[in-house]
DNA sequence: CGATCGATTGATTTTTGTCAAAGACGGTGG
DNA sequence: CCACCGTCTTTGACAAAAATCAATCGATCG
């Protein structure tokens, strides 16, 4: 989020505890009013909205070092759950020491445009899933997160480390999870790249980019970033 | 957004000019540099990503009161396009006069609030593609906007007038129009709602929500709307 | 070692897209 | 006033994409 140091302090010292999340359990559940947000310092969590089946529709991913919940200080609860998807450690801010933070209205815009990033990546996600075939919006996905990773340090740009299992990316992809194996199974086969668990390798990254038809812009990173 | 009627003045004083956008017409273009913003006084205007093949999925769509892209306020930047759908009129907001209003925090505080909405709708759009077959699709997407549309009294919770083609709907939708035609027909003969160019008719809103497993929490509306 | 969870595969059905062509409708210019 | 034109809607036949159903396989864990 570019924080100047003595914004990052501050909003240090309005951490009051560190939270430990087990690996796929529901941190905040839709509804619930909510007296904190949290910043994640490791694992992955998802933002989910479930359908009446409860077959989950993941809306958002969150990677270490993004406010998960900012959202939630302005609305006061959330209408879609959030869960983590590995083991996790979270940093909790309560609402009310926000209220401080928020008079820097330095501060404060930096706060309000990193929800418009997310609203910015949400957008990307409509277009994933409304104009991309199933193929299409698993490289999208993939070149979406390799470029979110580059950019604290987390991949190469070919290889990151990411837990999600196939299942994780039919409901991020809008697919079936049977339906997801065998798009895997073509990306290996095209050799455009290998997703194991835990593990992606992207061979191609600019056939990769092209068959999802991902530009980069939205993510509004730095422009030189390795 | 619940104004006070003071804070309704300062945004008036603040709008430089009044432009008329005649009927599918892009205003703004992705990659644009902004030095404003504009509220919708009447028409219809969609923000739309366009593929490859310039094919458009829209990702959200704005009525009239909207701040069709105070997200460019922050971002200066906006990666999608904003184009209108009918003939329409918006509010110019420059920039540097918003400057002024944000200092005042309450203010701020709101519109920070009215982008967080289009977020939680761009979540319930992704819900709508990820998890909903077509005709859930279309179902949902009236439901919503019958909601708003009542919200400003628009609609009275069962018809309003809607100028969308179906090829618009389609956009929405994430499916083409000749398939989007054979969802409204489907929902005309099994008697949920009429969809003509320029106006709906649901006749069963209780199994058209139940369809599109729509619920409006996401709207934060007013529980009290008529 | 059995149990469980995730990955994998094949056969089949359903949904949606594609191609091609008409029909409806309003607006415009002759 | 009417013929023409473009846009939007509608329909049918067919192809492609994705979902569903039913198993099997493999690794990990108590």
């Amino acid at each position: 989020m570019m924080l100047e140091p003595a914004e990052h302090a501050a909003i240090e010292r309005a951490i009051s505890e560190i939270k430990v999340v087990p690996a796929r359990t529901v941190m905040v559940e839709a509804g619930e009013t909510l007296r904190h947000s949290a910043l994640i310092i490791d694992g992955l969590m998802g933002r989910t909205i479930s359908d009446r089946d409860g077959l989950r529709q993941f809306v958002g991913l969150h990677l270490p070092g993004d406010f998960v919940d900012l959202h939630s200080y302005a609305l006061s609860q959330l209408e879609h759950d959030i869960a983590s998807v590995t083991h996790a450690r979270v940093a909790i801010v309560p609402h009310d020491r926000m209220h401080a933070l928020v008079t820097d209205t330095v501060l404060a815009r930096k706060l309000w445009f990193s929800t418009l990033l997310d609203a910015a990546m949400h957008r990307a996600w409509l277009f994933r899933l409304g104009r991309l075939d199933a193929m299409g919006r698993v490289a999208h996905f993939l070149c979406e997160t390799n470029a979110r990773l580059r950019a604290v340090g987390l991949s190469d740009g070919r290889r990151f480390a990411l837990d999600l299992t196939q299942n994780d990316l039919a409901e991020i992809c809008g697919v079936t999870s049977i339906h997801m194996n065998r798009i895997l199974r073509q990306l290996r086969e095209e050799g455009l790249c290998i997703v194991r668990s835990s593990h992606v390798e992207i061979l191609r990254p600019d056939w990769l980019a092209a068959r999802g038809q991902f530009d980069a812009a939205y993510l509004y990173l730095d422009p030189d970033a390795a």
